[in-house]
DNA sequence: GATCATCAGATTGTCGACAAACTTACATTA
DNA sequence: TAATGTAAGTTTGTCGACAATCTGATGATC
């Protein structure tokens, strides 16, 4: 079966190459807009044009049009059929949703972060434990959109942690519905003063090995960050999947800075 | 707001009509490669070339690329670049990894499952009981393939019990890769004698409200499954992601019978 | 005055075509 | 004989264009 190979197999391999990653424009586009949409550019249910959209991304529709259904499929945008495409909203019942599976996922990836072996612990540890600090200058400055990012990025390392390449992506979708959950309540960065001390108690219990005090205080997070959402009323609430897009102003909004630097 | 919809609202509506759903092309196009999937007419692994692949379904590479998009970020589909397309060939790690997930995400299934009042519950029991009869009677005429079905159907309608649409779309995938990972490890539709009656078991434990039996039961299963999967070493075990595409046959096989029936 | 029909405008859904890139096979050379 | 260089062939990636469809508004009718 090897013998396919053959050139290479016969030849002695030096070092280690990894192999090169070679990105199709298809993802590059499902990037781009994925960063927008965290980055709030995109905010939920602005109707866009794909002409439009393509013009800014600097490609043609057809590749846009690949990665609006990728994007679709992870269930961050909506596409209405012969109305462009719009930022999904969320609604509370998908913000409960989001944080339930959430806890359901994240206390078991606590397990499997103590499961490892210490070295790699140790490791990540140090990771985590940068994203408590940047969450703590964040806080100082009183920069949500850092604060946010430092708290996305501190769940993305946990998510690494469990060591299964479905569950991270699986965990990354949920991140990146949780901002949009954000986004569709409060239509901006949003401070909240306990983020750091909370995240600092479970990066304590990790350190400590106590999985059930971490999965305690995750849980309490969430729960509270829920209540967060569902507490403040907005006119987001009450729109529901099928008017998706009547709110929507009849000027097409300016995009933001949407850039695909190196696509063509 | 609602003035929007000016002509409707004032409307006495008669009867609940539900929304139309008008599926696009796309979804047809995915929704019959994801069939042919499940009825194992894509084997894992076989490279496809579009142009072929669109002429059989009867459409342009335009929405078939799109499509397949889709069914890539599902992780059903590899699409190596300037390669087609192939069936993801799962492997024994993939098999433990789904596995797990489905573990952890049925357990709560069936509390959920047990927490809805007791009608719906009733109903969906009736539904399940179906399926675990279908089970016994495919059993009896030794037909594989309609005991997979009933298989897939059964926690289909157990992940339906969730009232989440976003679970119910991970489980969707989760047991499409299930079904993958047989057809990567057998290449063929296999028969277990005791599914009827681990099954059989399941209900009985959802019909006391016994929770604790049903997880410990639907666990015993499937760790089984898996036992059964990683037992049998097969060709596909050692390849690797990156030479997927190597043992395919360099004729391109016919491709069984993919067709997108109402399509143009 | 409200409802319905008609029409223009704009946008999407789809297709066909071209060029670039990759694979495979063959010839050449050490 | 094995490895390298070259070339042809095939397939993808991308783009531009056309037609069908939908939206929104205007005008006619009861």
């Amino acid at each position: 079966m090897s013998d396919r190979r053959s050139g290479l197999s016969r030849t002695r391999q030096v070092g280690r190459l990894s192999p090169v990653r070679r990105t199709s424009t298809v993802d590059l586009i499902a990037d781009a807009i994925r960063g927008a949409i965290v980055d709030g550019d995109l905010p939920p249910g602005v109707a866009l044009g794909e002409a439009e959209l393509a013009f800014q991304l600097g490609v043609s529709r057809g590749p846009l049009r690949e990665a609006m259904q990728r994007l679709c499929a992870e269930g961050l945008l909506v596409i209405p059929r012969r109305r462009g495409l719009a930022v999904r909203i969320m609604t509370a019942d998908d913000a409960r949703d989001i944080h339930w599976l959430r806890a359901r996922i994240e206390t078991e990836l606590g397990h499997r972060f103590l499961a490892r072996p210490v070295a790699e612990r140790k490791e990540m540890l140090r990771y985590l434990s940068a994203e408590v600090k940047r969450m703590q200058r964040a806080l100082k400055a009183d920069d949500a959109r850092e604060l946010g990012d430092a708290y996305l990025d501190f769940h993305r390392v946990l998510a690494e942690a469990g060591g299964s390449a479905r569950l991270e992506r699986m965990m990354g979708t949920l991140l990146i519905e949780t901002r949009l959950c954000t986004f569709s309540m409060y239509a901006h960065f949003e401070v909240h003063r306990d983020l750091a001390d909370e995240h600092m108690a479970m990066l304590g219990a990790l350190e400590d090995g106590d999985a059930e005090l971490f999965c305690r205080l995750l849980e309490a997070h969430l729960r509270e960050e829920v209540r967060r959402l569902v507490a403040e009323p907005t006119e987001a609430e009450d729109l529901e999947a099928g008017r998706l897009l009547a709110e929507t102003p009849d000027v097409p909004q300016p995009l933001g800075r949407l850039d695909l630097s190196e696509g063509v």
